[in-house]
DNA sequence: CGTTTTGTTGAGGTGCGTCAATGCCTGTGG
DNA sequence: CCACAGGCATTGACGCACCTCAACAAAACG
């Protein structure tokens, strides 16, 4: 399981009966839930999209993810969020509350397994975002940011509309807005990359940026980490 | 819950007869399996340490924590393991068989409750490890590290032997070894710990180090990440 | 059309990686 | 007991990737 490539299943309506839950609706920048609220719901995304975030002591915010259509979002299972959830854009998610969750589990070991797989879902993705940011210079983990957001928000596709500007790009791997920025220009220049509009991408040289996401790639890797 | 803070308990006796399972044992090096192995088998430490890690595919290794007696290790809920784990000194653990588990999730709803706890502090221990990797300096990396490892391998005293040599630190820290030992000097200078030997350490002025290890120091926060 | 927000680009500084030399500890064998 | 070797830690010199600060361009908004 190569970095930034993890499925993040939602809970299929068979365990539990989603689709018949209260629809919420978020506007941009409205949070779902903050770091330490107590953990009173799941939520099922049917739209939009949700960054989950924490902040250190002196307000540095680092962003986990990003959560999209058909993904669950708040899913740790303790009396408290460890972390925080905010939309990015106009979104809209079932809440399973945590009692009737409770009660799911009770009835039916079924949906622990499936919480089990979510829940170890949601730890490799962390896995992965720490692998990211722990190995990779700045093309390269704006290479495996575009490769993530292309196969999850685009669904594969080589043309896609960026669901977060540059500050939260740069916060959702550990980089400036600035390098951010000097990095996309460095792949439109290698010509792996076109950009339409600044908020738009297009893929041209999809192998390219898999070598530069991934690690086999040279000049992509940092520090004597690597062999 | 801050950086390096979290706590790793193991099944307790009255979920899983966990002290009447097979006793296994590792020596220095030996892993207790490997990344992409068939997920067998959980682990529950008895002594000794071992490291959670991943490499990338050009041989980078990142260590994603190190687990002490009575912590678990393997908890992921998939059919392999999403990470390697290695001990790093003679390690004693019982062996959870993946089916019996099943099976006493199935007989006991607690039980699934209780790994769903488990893997939630998995994954806030990974998210802890990425902040600390994304947002801190070099110094307060290992600043971050030496308060966990006092807090965990040393039972917060304040005098204890490292259970990593200064490549395994680099390695859990995304710093290199150098790095990794004019921290520990500059640490040492400062009057803030004591190294009698290169692998015992010796806390002396323990707030100035849970300054550096959070967020409210000065000097110790990375880029334009922080306010 | 002005104002605000967001993105790009440039110049300069610095933290940490890189390379290399040296010192310390442990163990092994003469 | 000492000599030597091998592994690990420390320290120094240097370069580079990325952060910082700043100016400017380009949209987005009223």
């Amino acid at each position: 399981m190569t970095a930034m490539s993890v499925a993040y299943p939602a809970l299929p309506d068979a365990l539990l009966p989603v689709s018949t839950l209260p629809l919420l609706r978020w506007n941009n920048h409205e949070h779902l839930f903050h770091e330490g609220d107590p953990a009173s719901a799941i939520f099922a995304i049917e739209s939009g999209a949700v960054l989950i975030y924490r902040t250190t002591l002196d307000g540095c915010r680092l962003i986990h993810g990003i959560r999209f259509k058909g993904e669950l979002v708040g899913v740790g299972y303790g009396g408290t969020y460890g972390v925080s959830a905010v939309a990015v854009r106009p979104a809209t998610a079932r809440s399973i509350s945590r009692c009737a969750l409770d009660r799911a589990i009770d009835a039916d070991p079924a949906v622990a397994r499936r919480m089990m797989q979510v829940l170890t879902s949601e730890l490799m993705s962390t896995s992965d975002q720490l692998m990211v940011i722990g190995s990779r210079t700045a093309i390269g983990r704006v290479a495996a940011c575009l490769v993530d957001l292309s196969n999850r928000a685009a669904g594969g596709g080589d043309n896609f509309v960026l669901p977060v500007n540059r500050a939260e790009m740069g916060d959702l791997l550990g980089l400036t807005i600035e390098t951010v920025s000097r990095s996309m220009t460095r792949l439109k220049t290698m010509g792996i990359i076109a950009l339409p509009r600044s908020d738009t991408v297009t893929i041209r040289k999809r192998p390219a940026l898999l070598a530069l996401a991934q690690d086999d790639g040279d000049g992509a890797a940092r520090g004597r980490l690597c062999a």
